[in-house]
RNA sequence: GGAGGGGUACCCAAGCGGUCAACGGGAACAGACUGUAAAUCUGUCGGCUCUGCCUUCGAAGGUUCGAAUCCUUCCCCCUCCA
């Protein structure tokens, strides 16, 4: 279908939502090395799995002999992106923003190459926005822009028709920034090709079109399809919320589990969007599985894949020593040396008081309820054990027999949530 | 600036003087079944010193034996008009 392999590939994986000329840019690809870019908003202290299909794609380039710019938008993220947002957005104090810029481009960056003759670029569009007046942006760039078209953009018309939300100016010229960062990454860079979300499309084609005016190219866009759930809840959530790139907000542990955890249904799509190894071998995998009547094993290997490719190979290892220890379903063949490895490899846990041993506070301290009321209804439900054994009273307090080597208890709560106590 | 509508628990959304910790739906969590899957069924879903007590219905006051429900002031959001 496409005749550029890569294009080819990111095809056959279910990449591709939209793409503008398809044609031209396939034999573009073909014929030379371009620049592309793609940007991320700092909304939060860290990127989460809804960034790594993007990030992920500008490394499926780069690994394809192109050249890949990681825009951090420290001007548009003080804006806030409208697009099938439902509200206007609080804004965050530039401090803040800027703090956030940094954290992103830290975590962006280990998945680009900066060396060679396709060496990534990072670019922040503060650098041409600070600096901007207001008069200037009007005239040089609003001009170009007709509000009619904009208006009709699907990404802005719920603010525009629900009768209880409106759009801000700020939030509605949004467009018109990102659009212009394209054109400015053509003439800085020669940049010709944008990607993003599918809610970038509209985004995106701004910028084609502000480029094209501004400086008579013609550049491109691709976007890659919002990820949804066969199960229709939204992807990337676990109990505590969503799953973030940096290991301090989710763990390396955590980050696996969330990948074993996923959906028949979903895995082989997710291996395609998430890994790097071959259509062919995803296939083949999906092949084995179902022929073998038995338990998948494209979970565990999307997870180690995933895992290694945020994490690396010894938060990968720490993870599944964790996982393997937890879910063997032999607690007490756990030696002193394996606790305090589990301990180390940053399983979840919390150091206690020996002299109080109450349940109830173990839980809550441990952060497997979330009050002292949760923590009761849990252990009525049946749904606590130490160490392996159920535990249904209310009242229990961890006994000395229950901490193994005189240190450690290991808590959970419900199938899979674990919590290791540390008594000092 | 004017007119109208609205702010209820994670989200949507009832309630419009007592029987309201607040209908219903979704999400979430737990139990059963399983494969740390899905689907299904059941339960939970403000907090606590838990057969009772405490704090919540934008905020602060007030009326009342009693308020999410009535009154006053203030804050915020939306729509239309200027």
């Amino acid at each position: 279908m496409y005749q550029t392999p890569l294009l080819q590939d990111l095809h056959e994986r279910g990449l591709i939502a939209q793409l503008t000329d398809a044609a031209t840019l396939d034999q573009m690809l073909q014929q030379e090395k371009v620049t592309l870019y793609c940007g991320f908003d700092p909304t939060a202290d860290s990127l989460h799995l809804g960034h790594l299909v993007p990030v992920l794609i500008l490394k499926r380039f780069q690994e394809a002999g192109h050249k890949p710019i990681a825009l951090v938008g420290g001007a548009t993220g003080m804006i806030g992106d409208p697009s099938f947002k439902a509200a206007e957005r609080k804004l965050n104090t530039p401090d803040v923003i800027a703090g956030w810029v940094d954290k992103i481009r830290g975590q962006v960056a280990p998945f680009l190459s900066f060396e060679g003759d396709n060496a990534a670029l990072m670019a922040n569009n503060h650098d041409w926005f600070g600096s901007m007046n207001c008069l200037d942006f009007l005239r040089d760039i609003g001009k170009h822009f007709s509000v009619n078209t904009m208006i009709k953009r699907e990404a802005v018309q719920q603010r525009l028709v629900r009768e209880d939300q409106g759009i801000s100016y700020t939030e509605f010229s949004y467009a018109l920034l990102q659009g212009y960062d394209f054109a400015e990454l053509y003439k800085r860079h020669g940049c010709v090709l944008q990607v993003g979300g599918s809610d970038q499309w509209g985004n995106i084609t701004a910028g084609t079109d502000l480029t094209r005016r501004l400086h008579h190219v013609q550049a491109y866009g691709l976007t890659v399809p919002l990820i949804t759930k066969a199960d229709g809840t939204k992807f990337g959530k676990t109990e505590s919320g969503a799953v973030w790139l940096d290991p301090k907000k989710t763990s390396p542990y955590a980050f696996y589990q969330f990948w074993l955890n996923t959906a028949d249904a979903d895995v082989y799509k997710f291996l395609k969007f998430f890994t790097f190894l071959p259509v062919a071998r995803i296939n083949e995998i999906e092949a084995t599985d179902k022929a073998s009547g038995q338990k998948p094993e494209a979970q565990r290997i999307l997870a180690e894949e995933a895992t290694r490719l945020v994490h690396g190979e010894v938060a990968l290892m720490a993870a599944r020593r964790i996982t393997e220890s937890l879910f063997s379903g032999q607690l007490a063949d756990l030696t002193e040396n394996d606790l305090e490895q589990l301990a180390q490899d940053g399983m979840p846990g919390v150091a206690l008081e020996s002299a109080n041993g109450s349940l109830i506070d173990a839980l809550v301290a441990a952060g497997l309820a979330k009050s002292k009321s949760e923590a009761r209804t849990f252990i009525q439900g049946g749904s606590v054990t130490l160490n392996g054994h159920k535990v249904e009273a209310l009242d229990h307090v961890v006994g000395g027999d229950e901490r193994l080597y005189g240190r450690f208890t290991i808590l959970r709560r419900g199938k899979k949530n674990y919590g290791l106590i540390s008594w000092q």
